[in-house]
DNA sequence: ATGAATCGGGG
DNA sequence: GTGTACGATTCAT
């Protein structure tokens, strides 16, 4: 038989001595589609001589438990040479590491016979093995040919895969999403699940177990265990392809696994009847559910997505409100725990948490054909893509490219290695300190992906770094280094790279002769995304000190190339008679003398000159045009505080950057604050409104007519409380508590509001049941919250605090 | 002053 | 499946 159907999920499993590759996917039609592969686990050793080796390795293993199932001599590609390298098969995925851990006892330097020289590839994944053998996009078409399978999966089609083909095709079947959201509420230093909310095409519904005045969509059900039963039924009823959560690696998942713990329920939710399990990562594990792909929205965007966006807090109210123009219904926290508590307004408890799941549904619309994308581009599964850094997508792309050009893939650096490469410190980008103020009039010029062009133009790669062959040529010198780079060979990355920004230039001309609204129009997009998104990676992963293709010299060389175009650029501009405002790494802010024209014609002239001398692909270009712009120093430690400046163009539409600071370790009084501060200045230049709004606000503080609930600050006990070293304010008030004998737990979010009194701030921190309005301390809003977060904005119009309190005093 | 420790996001 | 951010705030020295 013979089906196609689209690949989002793989894995594998041992039955009886077995080993098979399985893979989930749905058909057109809406199939679910379960598929084994065969395959057998191998690595890779590079021996001294093969011969020895191989006798070596054989007798080695003889009497071990651990069995080898045969030896092939292969070549490939290491580091640029050509050699003859041992493929040794294994029985089992997990026996690669154990028979490496054998072998590596030949070793010269631990102490063997020479023989091998060292291992390769043994700790790559048996699925992602497979995917990167058989050239399989992580998501993504196939055909498959093969034979009915006997199983008990929650699949309409199981099949014995023989032969595996990638197809051409790009749109993605329809495949059923579905978000969720819990609240909770802490109970002897415990959370409970009080409400769970679903949102699917066609579901929205919210479990919760307090009767009160519902919308129909509301299902009341006994208890928490009854919730927890009613949730693990609909989601298998539902039977969704992706499930999606907003902090559900950190958050939802492991709560409920908890709660389901406590009341003895299973939280089967996969197409296996396996229960959710969490796969370890590097600081927090994520929640896998086999079958089905579960996405956290917050991974994925506080990883890729948050360095273009303009909020700096990455919570689901602000994400939201940027990219889909809708936000959380208004509920503080101590509103949330009050409306349980009383079984009052519950509806609109209800309301609140089922928003959540709608928020992040829609974000998921609009986020998860990037994640497809991104996934085919890197050759890795959506779960996995969606969870990586910005320097793990480069090295997976660049770990298909090796697999596809027969080369090896370096190893993992060991600990003391990465600890080594981490003392190193090396110069970054320029950045020319702003003029402060308001100007008038500025054009912003951006050299087009700077680094992966530097690197693609300079040949830049690991291996192509001070060449024996080209150490005598001097025009090839990298700026303000020893350094050089090959002209004879072409090295990996630069290679690749290269290749990449070739890819993205074409899908860019093809996007220009379609219409932009087309659905064609939105995946090419979203693909030329996705090579800008790892061609931008690289540099950063050249810096990284873990990365398999870590190269400090290279990270130094894009940064050292770098500064000096942009210092050329700055430099022409000023000779062109140009004020050049702001310059940060690649990034060119200019304005003309008042005396000449038109602006656009000016820069176009300007840019026209500058790209004639600029070698191999590098491009500088118009990033925008704007009415207006306001920029602030960088402060006391130059280079290392981030961009900080507000445009607005002939629209009004406005670009901020490092200008927010609201987060929930500020109370609600300085978020309110800082908004409204924002508002005034810049939409519409009301300065005297702003200050005048901010020294009420301070006279309210004085009064005391601030409300509680708007001066509480909310942070939480991430640990222990006896094993903080250093005690901050919401250690404090929880030990307060504690000694009150009310519970106290790890994890726990500590509400608090700072008291007058002795000591320091943290001291002077009270649990916020314990607060009365005429215990607060006002200076402390005052200095420490409501100026910080006003002047965060003012201070754009050089308004100072003396400036801000001084009229604030009359 | 400067450095170390801690936090965010989710509820 | 080894391990990644980073800027701001407060305590500690």
């Amino acid at each position: 038989m013979r089906v196609e159907f689209f690949l989002f999920d793989t894995d594998y499993l041992q039955k009886e001595g077995q080993v098979l590759v399985r893979f989930f996917g749905k058909t057109e039609e809406g199939k679910t589609v379960a598929c084994f592969f065969e395959y057998e686990p191998y690595f890779y050793v590079l021996p001294q001589d093969p011969n020895k080796a191989e006798r070596e390795i054989k007798e080695l293993l003889k009497d071990k438990k651990v069995k080898l199932k045969r030896m092939e001599k292969v070549t490939k590609d290491l580091e640029g040479q050509e050699r003859e390298f041992l493929k040794v098969f294994c029985e089992l995925p997990q026996d690669t590491q154990k028979i490496r851990d054998e072998i590596k006892k030949l070793e010269k330097r631990r102490g063997g016979s020479g023989s091998v020289e060292e291992e390769y590839e043994y700790s790559i994944n048996f699925y992602r093995r497979f995917l990167l053998d058989e050239k399989i996009d992580g998501s993504c078409w196939l055909q498959v040919k093969g034979e009915p399978f006997e199983s008990n999966l929650n699949a309409d089609l199981t099949i014995k895969g023989r032969e595996i083909k990638v197809l051409e095709r790009v749109k993605p079947p329809a495949l059923k999403l579905l978000s969720f959201d819990i609240e909770t509420y802490e109970k002897a230093g415990k959370k409970n699940i009080i409400m769970l909310s679903l949102w699917g095409e066609k579901l929205k519904k919210v479990l919760t177990y307090h009767q009160g005045n519902f919308p129909p969509w509301v299902e009341v059900v006994d208890s928490e265990k009854k919730l927890l039963e009613r949730f693990v039924e609909i989601v298998n009823s539902y039977d969704p392809d992706i499930i999606l959560t907003f902090n559900g690696d950190a958050f939802d998942f492991p709560v409920i696994q908890e709660r389901m713990a406590q009341n003895k329920v299973k939280l089967v939710l996969s197409r296996d009847g396996e229960e959710m399990k969490f796969t370890r990562r590097a600081r927090v594990s994520s929640a896998r559910i086999k079958g089905r792909v579960h996405i956290d929205l917050f991974t994925f965007i506080r990883n890729i997505l948050s360095p273009n966006l303009q909020t700096e807090v990455l919570s689901l109210d602000a994400v939201s409100s940027e990219l889909l123009g809708d936000q959380k219904i208004e509920m503080d926290y101590q509103e949330l725990l009050e409306s349980w508590q009383k079984k009052k307004d519950l509806a609109k408890l209800a309301e609140y948490c089922l928003k959540d799941s709608e928020l992040t549904f829609k974000l998921a619309s609009l986020l998860l054909p990037q994640i497809l994308e991104i996934s085919r581009t890197v050759g890795q599964l959506p779960f996995d893509t969606s969870r990586m850094t910005y320097g793990q997508l480069a090295e997976w792309y660049l770990t298909r490219k090796a697999v596809e050009m027969g080369k090896i893939i370096p190893n993992q650096p060991k600990w003391e290695d990465i600890k080594k490469r981490k003392t190193f410190t090396y110069a970054g980008g320029f950045v020319k300190e702003p003029i402060a103020g308001l100007h008038e009039n500025v054009a912003v010029l951006d050299f087009r992906s700077l680094y992966p062009s530097i690197i693609a133009t300079f040949n830049i790669s690991p291996e192509t770094l001070n060449c024996s062959c080209c150490e005598n040529k001097t025009n090839y010198k990298v700026p303000e280094t020893n350094y050089w780079f090959c002209q004879e060979k072409k090295g990996f990355v630069s290679q690749v790279i290269k290749e990449l920004i070739e890819k993205r230039a074409l899908l860019k001309e093809k996007l220009k002769t379609i219409d932009r609204e087309s659905l064609e129009a939105r995946f090419l997009d979203n693909r030329q995304l996705s090579l800008k998104i790892v061609a931008n990676a690289t540099y950063g992963m050249f810096a990284f000190a873990g990365a398999k293709w870590y190269c400090r010299e290279c990270a130094e060389s894009c940064t050292a190339f770098g500064r000096h175009f942009i210092k050329q650029t700055i430099k022409e501009a000023e000779n062109k008679g140009f004020t050049v405002v702001y310059a940060d790494t690649d990034s060119c802010f200019i304005k003309e003398p008042e005396s000449r024209g038109d602006l656009f014609q000016e820069t176009e002239e300007f840019l026209n000159y500058v790209n004639k001398k600029l070698p191999g692909i590098l491009e500088l270009e118009l990033q925008g045009i704007y009415k207006r712009g306001i920029f602030i120093p960088r402060g006391t430690a130059p280079g290392t505080a981030k961009k900080r400046y507000a445009l607005i163009d002939e629209n009004d539409n406005l670009v901020i950057r490092g200008l927010e600071t609201v987060r929930r370790d500020w109370c609600n009084l300085a978020k309110e604050v800082q908004r409204q501060v924002l508002v005034y200045i810049l939409k519409n230049k009301e300065v005297n409104k702003a200050l005048n709004y901010v020294r009420n606000v301070i006279k309210m503080l004085r009064k005391r007519q601030i409300p509680l609930k708007d001066l509480t600050i909310y942070e939480q006990l991430t640990k222990p409380i006896s094993s903080y070293k250093q005690i901050g304010p919401h250690v404090v008030a929880a030990q307060k508590m504690l000694k009150r004998g009310r519970p106290v737990g790890e994890g726990m979010l500590v509400m608090f509001a700072i008291t007058q009194g002795e000591g320091s701030i943290s001291e002077r921190a009270e649990p916020i049941e314990d607060v009365t309005c005429e215990m607060i301390d006002e200076s402390y809003y005052i200095d420490n919250q409501i100026i910080p977060a006003a002047l965060r904005v003012l201070q754009v119009l050089s308004v100072s605090k003396e400036k801000l309190l001084g009229e604030a005093l009359f």
